[in-house]
DNA sequence: TATTGTTATACTCTATAACTATA
DNA sequence: TATAGTTATAGAGTATAACAATA
């Protein structure tokens, strides 16, 4: 048997990956308030203007409160505005300006490139593929996700000797 | 042209996989100081064994400072031991004790079952697939990192309008 | 002077709960 | 009463810098 290094480890290769996308991704889209989850947030009002802005939090899996600054600051950014839903006047529905879809579109050339870079070990093919795998991955996990419990998961293994 | 949703996006479906991921092995790991990152600090000190704590800390993409107090939990619960290192002085090497490599097979176990659960939607031979792809990523990014610069990366993209 | 590791501090991020306005 | 959104507060996590010990 092999001794294995901390580099076979799934969490360490997920952790990396994901600190070297947040960085690149973080230096793409500086400028956009909110940085990365800015972009998020602007791509989402954008391509599928949510009814609410709790549908907004939960898509992107952000907490509802966070939402709310990152909307301030979109909005003072007048790259997204909040207009009120005539048919529930609770409801904010969140759109994005002609200057945020302007925004968006710079974000995503941007995030093109920032991709790119992250990916560079790998080729078209590989990319493509690594691609389709977390694609359903997020999909079966973010279906799962708002009842998804690791504590009943893990329930029936026991504890630490 | 297909307008695309926000799972078509590579850093929902990083995110989407990374938080899930840190759920199952927060949840595997219950017990041990510092959860799976306490898990981690273990698992290198028992298979690599590294003479400063610097490269440790390195190896595992966190702060020294943090390491600090991730060894002072997990030398408080007797899993680890800092041994001076008589070659150099400032050196504190760091070393799994029986106890602690008790621990980290009991939580390999457990996160292999962790893993399972967020791997879930894949077939066995996906599951490969996606280790070796994100495998050869992380390390070529895990070498890239020291000299990584995002933003001298994106120095010549401009800025936004 | 440079480096290892620790400590102290401050800053960011996140989560909780309280509050408003609507229904 | 229940829900959407906001605000305020506290907690965890992280980063910065100052410090002690050793080289």
């Amino acid at each position: 048997m092999t001794i294995q290094g901390i580099e076979d480890d799934l969490g360490w290769r997920l952790g990396v990956l994901f600190r070297a996308y947040l960085r690149a991704a973080d230096a793409a889209t500086a400028g956009i308030p909110g940085d990365h989850r800015g972009r998020q947030v602007l791509a989402v009002a954008a391509r599928e203007e949510p009814r609410t802005q709790s549908a907004l939090a939960l898509r992107l899996g952000i907490d509802k409160t966070v939402l709310t600054y990152l909307l301030d600051a979109l909005t003072e950014a007048a790259l997204v505005e909040r207009q009120p839903d005539p048919d529930d006047r609770r409801n904010r529905r969140v759109v994005a300006t002609a200057r945020g879809r302007e925004f968006l579109a710079e974000a995503d050339r941007r995030m093109a490139l920032a991709e790119d870079h992250v990916l560079s070990s790998l080729g078209d093919a590989d990319r493509a593929t690594l691609r389709a795998l977390l694609g359903r991955l997020a999909a079966g996990l973010h279906a799962a996700d708002p009842v998804d419990d690791p504590c009943r998961m893990m329930m029936e293994i026991g504890s630490y000797s």
